[in-house]
DNA sequence: ACCGTATACCTTGTGTTGCAAGATACCTGG
DNA sequence: CCAGGTATCTTGCAACACAAGGTATACGGT
């Protein structure tokens, strides 16, 4: 149920994140729940499918970076097109909260009827 | 794109708009718009499977009207059941806004590293 | 050596749900 | 009489979050 509020958010989050310097997806799923202390918690099975729209997009570049050990890690870049898309799903978000809030909170002062 | 935001936060909202007394389907679409200034605008094909979906959940009841002139309206009454569903929600709405803005916004007094 | 666990990536199938498009019916004004 | 506004309802589609499963590498314990 609460997982269908995450629907529209997930790129948006995801950009952020890598508009403070290239991640990989696990490293990703860890930094959302820590950072939203356990709000925003999100599967493997749900992060790689919305990376792989954000490449089709252009938004996102991979790297492969073998490491000393263990498997290697696909990390993954911010296009200037990702930022420019991080901007406008920002102010989407932003103006849909205030809707929504404007909704929930009756207001008063906006007496203005159609 | 942006509608997907509005996944699981249309429930709630009709919710709040009953909680002020009951209403019918154009009514409730009609107020939505003009509450949100725009930012929430929603089809009847859209409102009215929202509004069998409560009413299967025990959360709203609705009552045919006969107009003195003009097709009869569904009215729509939330239950005990509905304002107890509108809380819950509204809570979990504002707790997932909150670990959004968290990630949003780099916050800098959060290092409590895991 | 072997097994469990952690890291790390990927794929498939399922269920929810918002939406466009179309249908019906009543009323009013030109 | 017909166009347009009110009002409800149905169908089919598409997006997408998620669970469940799969692969591979490394490491610690027994």
């Amino acid at each position: 149920m609460k997982s269908q509020l995450r629907r529209g958010t997930l790129e948006m989050v995801l950009l952020r994140l890598l508009s403070e310097g290239e991640m990989y997806g696990y490293e990703v799923a860890s930094e959302l729940a820590r950072r939203s202390r356990g709000r925003f918690e999100v599967g493997d099975g749900t992060l790689y499918p919305v990376f792989y729209r954000l490449e089709k997009e252009g938004y996102v570049e991979p790297t492969w970076r073998p490491q000393d050990r263990g498997v290697p890690r696909k990390y993954y870049r911010l296009t200037p097109e990702g930022t420019e898309a991080l901007e406008t799903l920002m102010a989407e978000w932003r103006g849909f909260v205030e809707g929504v809030e404007r909704i929930l909170t009756p207001a008063a002062d906006e007496e203005q009827k159609s």
